[in-house]
DNA sequence: ACCAGATGGTTGCGGATACAACAATCACGG
DNA sequence: CCGTGATTGTTGTATCCGCAACCATCTGGT
């Protein structure tokens, strides 16, 4: 009978993988008070200087647009972002890092980096290539990789 | 200022790839009316001809011991899984795959195999096999190895 | 100009999850 | 032999998530 040994299973590796991963990360940005969803807002407004719509950040960080809502809502709360209006277009909401957004952005940034080097720390250099070439290779398999059709 | 690209973030990456391989292979067994945790029970109790605890599912699966009681008990409302005292230690529940359950584990591997192999195709042999070993450095890395601590 | 359909965003709700408290059992030291 | 602490598994609870329904607004065809 055909078995299939779960260690070896790639779907099981990767979600185990990932979870590791989100669970370091969580140490850093806990500390602001924030979780996954919202760092990806903050890291999607944070990459770019001028705002971006909240269907932006749906499309470029790939999350269900109501967890996007929520951590919005909540951000806005803690006064890290500011939802404006756009006059063109009245449905879209413009969102944009405040100053104190911005800070804490600069601030996890580095540390999140870190955190990264730590985790990919086993891999040398060349291992380290190879490895973001062939997740590439695999997410544009899968049509992952367009999000940034900038508006 | 330090900027992060998220779509070159070990972290986002590893999720949204490990949120995509879920996402398709919850399409085969979904059929069975099962979910990821119950999988995983399955799959575990499915390599090996013996019963194994409740713990044993725990560790190999790195999945949180209240979850696997709810999944467990699902499975045994299904009659795929029966539960079992241990004489020698009446905490432990041993686990078993009933005869429908191992019928259902032996129509399953197969898809799952074949779809790990879809999504997978992108990668030629060689960089399968460099992909799958860079995953078990990361793995040994964190410590995520040692699951099989044979009872 | 108008209406149908598409798009942006919010929210209610059912279901799932993790954390912690709990009961039952075992192991070990005194 | 007793009792403290550890281990196994279940369950209560508060929270989170995604789906879908919803409102507001825009677009395009007629």
């Amino acid at each position: 009978m055909a078995r299939l040994n779960l260690l070896r299973f790639s779907p099981f590796r990767l979600n185990r993988l990932a979870a590791e991963f989100s669970g370091a990360l969580a140490e850093d940005y806990a500390r602001f008070g924030i979780d996954i969803p919202e760092w990806r807002v903050l890291a999607t407004l944070g990459l770019h200087d001028g705002p971006r719509s909240a269907a932006y950040v749906v499309r470029c960080t790939r999350t269900h647009k109501s967890r996007i809502s929520r951590a919005v809502g909540h951000l806005a709360g803690l006064g890290l972002v500011e939802r404006r209006e756009d006059e063109a277009d009245r449905r879209e909401i413009m969102l944009a890092l405040t100053p104190a957004g911005r800070a804490i952005y600069a601030e996890l940034v580095p540390l999140l980096l870190a955190r990264e080097e730590r985790l990919l720390a086993v891999l040398d250099p060349g291992e380290r290539r190879e490895f973001e070439r062939l997740l590439g290779k695999i997410e544009a398999g899968l049509g992952l990789m367009r999000c940034d059709e900038e508006p």
